[in-house]
DNA sequence: TCAAAAGTGTTATCCTTACACCCATGT
DNA sequence: ACATGGGTGTAAGGATAACACTTTTGA
């Protein structure tokens, strides 16, 4: 294998590709370029240190704050993006022109920004996953996604499992499966080059690319990681109330939680502390401020084990 | 930021790392080249439609057999492997000259092999990631650590959380995590570069660059992933017992698990189905054969929810 | 006084864990 | 007979989910 190292290798352009979330009155948004149209990348250039360097150096240099978390999400061959697997293939196009690194960071909205860069809420990109209020838009997916299925029993079973029954199950991680059945189906406009756009494609703003391909990714790690890892409080002030983290908790997930047991759920988990403050000047009862407990980050490997261990 | 996209662009190489996956005899074992000093890993070459069918490419064109599941671990730019926070920055050294990209691929160990590669149990590179017979390998190296913390707080923290107490618990995910600790005390030969190496590694075999970090990766990322995804049925036959499949986890784990508990455990996720057949000629009773139900890839998304719900 | 939000209690149910025990086969 | 592995029962403890309910503030 390593012996055929020079055998044709591809020497390609490299390029980064930034998810940056932030989480603001309940919405979670992230950082765009091109009106809302592209997700913010750059090239891997001469000076960077390491790839995830690169990344931070160049969102630093753009948003004018830092960014508290950064975490690899995948990495494309230009060529290969938006659904390689279900083009058909084309070997006169040969090797990939380009890789792209995508990841995904978190951080709070600036307050300052670029006029060419804007905060959208990622909901504008991906209504249906937003369960917080019950429009009618996901039954009316749904419909549409049947008909396509035109009785097929395989592709009935995969719209039931993704996108649910009426009042059904719901699993908000497979944001990226959900958005490929759709892609699949010809309901969003990028299909357009591969497959048969339908005439009315589902509500949803169009990015450039596969950059709402990265963005499902980035969502669904996002919604996946929030229950077993501490990433919550990146996207929060230092001091917050257990409501304002519920909150955020919510707008990621794209469900309202319960209150009472959320309350339990993060008590359970010792990952915050109260400041001793409350606050004060809002409608209803003061609440009281918590922090985050850093210490837990070396305390506990945050692995819930699962497997029936001896002894 | 994609304006400047032709400002001093890195146009390098990319490279493909596998790390494959058997388990056999109750062992995980990995496909390496050179005597067992490296991973397996190929360019990317033109003519392929994508990373992972060039990674499939020649990783079939090597093994003759089929691979059954991939999946992207990690991206590295070459400069920045093995431990570059650690390092000091050297603005001299400039770009990255590489990209490697890495795999994690599950198979079975096939019969026939090239000369140049082997197949290798996992825990010859990381012998105290084996728990399931107990020598006194651990509290050696607890001991090699505690000296090397020299009563350093944050230091002890950490070998507590990761190296646990002598019953105490154990995270057997933290794979990566205890071998950058290693890494960092000087405890592997691999530091050499960086760090002061100790007079006495810590048992394991050394590997080429960053490769045995790279298979830290893929063993940590497949002893979670057990937990909440049916992978474990990609390194077991068509038919299998459930001693069989336990075995298969526990050399994954590196941990005895539970007989009764553990049959449940797997018969609650309901993955499994009796083939109607049994075992027969070994010692003992005969043991029901089973069946892995490909039905529930299409029926359930997999993820136990965690969060309390509304509704 | 009422609305709004904070916060507590209680129960049924399920899952996990640990322990004990019986079953079927080969030698 | 007994060793070996297959397989079942059950009870304690903890987590979850759904319910109702009290408390404290601003308007």
């Amino acid at each position: 294998m390593r012996e055929n190292r020079t055998m044709g290798n591809a020497v390609v352009e490299t390029e980064l590709i930034a998810v940056l979330v932030a989480v603001t009155d309940g919405d979670p948004r992230v950082l765009t370029i091109e009106s809302g149209y592209a997700l913010p990348s750059g090239p891997l250039e001469p000076g960077h240190r390491s790839l995830q360097a690169g990344l931070r150096a160049w969102v630093e240099r753009q948003t004018h704050h830092p960014i508290f978390y950064v975490e690899q999400l995948y990495t494309f061959a230009d060529q290969a993006r938006a659904g390689a697997d279900q083009q058909a293939a084309d070997p006169q196009r040969g090797v990939a022109r380009g890789i792209s690194i995508s990841y995904l960071a978190l951080s709070r909205e600036a307050a300052a920004e670029y006029p060419s860069t804007s905060w959208r809420s990622w909901y504008h990109y991906f209504p249906w996953e937003d369960l917080r209020e019950n429009n009618g838009l996901l039954a009316g997916i749904r419909q549409q996604l049947i008909a396509w299925a035109s009785h097929e029993e395989s592709r009935l079973a995969r719209i039931a499992g993704l996108f649910g029954a009426e009042g059904g199950p719901w699993n908000e991680e497979l944001v990226l499966q959900r958005y490929e059945l759709l892609w699949e189906a010809g309901l969003v406009p990028e299909a357009t080059r591969y497959a048969l756009v339908a005439a009315t494609p589902v509500p949803g703003k169009e990015m450039l690319h596969d950059h709402r391909r990265i963005l499902a990714t980035a969502i669904a790690r996002l919604r996946a990681k929030i229950k077993y890892r501490p990433v919550v409080f990146e996207l929060l002030p230092h001091e917050f109330t257990l409501l304002e983290l519920q909150q955020t908790m919510e707008a990621l997930a794209g469900q309202g939680l319960h209150k009472p047991n959320f309350r339990r759920f993060i008590e359970q988990q010792e990952l915050v502390e109260e400041t001793g403050r409350a606050t004060s000047g809002q409608a209803g009862r003061p609440a009281k401020l918590f922090r985050f407990r850093p210490s837990v980050l070396e305390e506990r490997g945050f692995t819930g084990s699962k497997l029936p261990l001896v002894r």
